[in-house]
DNA sequence: AATAAGCGAGCGAGCGCTCGCTCGTCAAGT
DNA sequence: ACTTGACGAGCGAGCGCTCGCTCGCTTATT
């Protein structure tokens, strides 16, 4: 991409602009080039350190991953069943991984921790309620549409980790409904919302949030992107929280 | 209960009265009972057929069963976890069960038939689409909190048995999802609601339906209880459809 | 005495994981 | 230009172990 249309996309930028599309220009990471991420941020637990090498074959072995865990469950899914899936040799697969279940925490790591900090700073930290709440679930509703299978991942299978990042996982969750939360309560008291149960409304908010990954397959059958599907959600939230005389 | 007492609660009958209370007197099963009818379905594939022995001792199978797979997952408890839970021997519980396989299939079997059945009668097929909406909502809510970890593990486990199985598991949710549809579409159709994208509303409150069993124990830490539950969704879903002029 | 229910050592299969090995690549040495 | 040898990467049989499940036996009930 030159100068020149770099400049032209650069009129839709996160988040001035709240499309999709907008938020996949700024957001430093996507889809494709979150394997070479993981790869950095894991290299002290991979023993192939050559990046041209491994960077694909880590793709390789996460989608693989992805597709039979959503399937049966990581725990029910053997080694061997991936060795097969990914075309490597059991051999070659533990160059890669330490463990099982180091590679199930990895993931959950990575959508934990490098993900959200890739999030936060894209977020506005003042400003009317209305945007900030718009931006918080826009961001939570794209960032699972690029990583929908880290994110269905990690719901599915945090609860097989060790105690403590049980605990963490439950913390980021946490997290985000406070940051929820935390807006609706200044909106309500501003006067721009209704005073209704802001942890049920928060609650709410993350349900809808967590249909967009967990229920993917419904939502991609009825043609509906993501934009549309943030567009409802925040409609919604809208009717909900909002007075109407 | 004698038949004055039966007389004077008959005044709070689902679904004249939408409460909690209502609901449960008047479906023929609980959180109790549900062992009995449990045995009763499945007598053919127990072998130990003394009800007095037989039924106590489901109930500590599949309470056990249901602790030990909302923490760790079905397929990672072992029988031999399982036997420890419940203090029985490996031949005591192979009295009880084909199969771990059945075991979980007998569990998916009670939620996606009978429950339906017991749960179909109960709806009135017919009036107002605002009074139905708010039967067939109140009534899986209520459902969910009398048979929560039921519900839970059908969530979580159907995805690892059989193709047919998940395929009619996927077919159950599919149904209430197009019940739900059908009556908000109806309340379109006669003008009381907002013709939305009544696909993107059914899901919603499908989603806000599981909830309830999904995340019970955050709810409970919340004081808030199954029909004060069912009103805020209710409220939310009012909100969402009717007109505000 | 007969039957129902419970017991638990033990089976074979399959699990996560290891390790001695092969092979292709490429820079250093001649 | 050719040889050499160290190295990164891949391989897969096999290890120790745990799994779901069985079966010959004992204990409890009637």
């Amino acid at each position: 991409m030159n100068a020149r249309s770099s400049k032209l996309l650069d009129t839709q930028t996160w988040p001035q602009a709240m499309t999709f599309a907008a938020f996949r220009q700024t957001v430093p990471i996507d889809e494709k080039s979150v394997y070479k991420l993981f790869f950095e941020t894991n290299t002290d637990q991979i023993k192939v350190q050559n990046p041209k090498v491994a960077i694909p074959k880590l793709k390789l072995i996460l989608v693989c991953m992805f597709r039979i865990s959503a399937r049966r469950g990581f725990h029910a899914m053997s080694l061997r069943d991936l060795c097969e899936a990914t075309g490597l040799s059991m051999g070659a697969m533990y160059n890669y991984i330490i463990s099982k279940e180091q590679l199930a925490k990895m993931v959950t790591e990575m959508v934990g921790v490098t993900f959200v900090d890739v999030n936060q700073p894209l977020l506005p930290a003042i400003g009317e309620p209305e945007l900030r709440l718009e931006a918080l679930i826009r961001a939570h509703i794209y960032m699972a549409e690029l990583f929908q299978p880290w994110y269905f991942f990690v719901y599915m299978e945090t609860k097989n980790l060790s105690p403590d990042h049980i605990k963490r996982a439950k913390q980021v969750e946490e997290n985000m409904l406070n940051e929820v939360r935390a807006v609706i309560l200044e909106g309500a008291r501003a006067g721009i919302y209704l005073p209704l149960d802001s942890k049920l409304v928060a609650a709410a908010c993350q349900s809808l949030i967590q249909d967009w990954y967990l229920k993917s397959w419904h939502f991609k059958g009825s043609c509906v992107d993501a934009t549309a599907y943030a567009d409802f959600v925040l409609d919604s939230i809208h009717r909900l929280l909002k007075y109407h005389r």
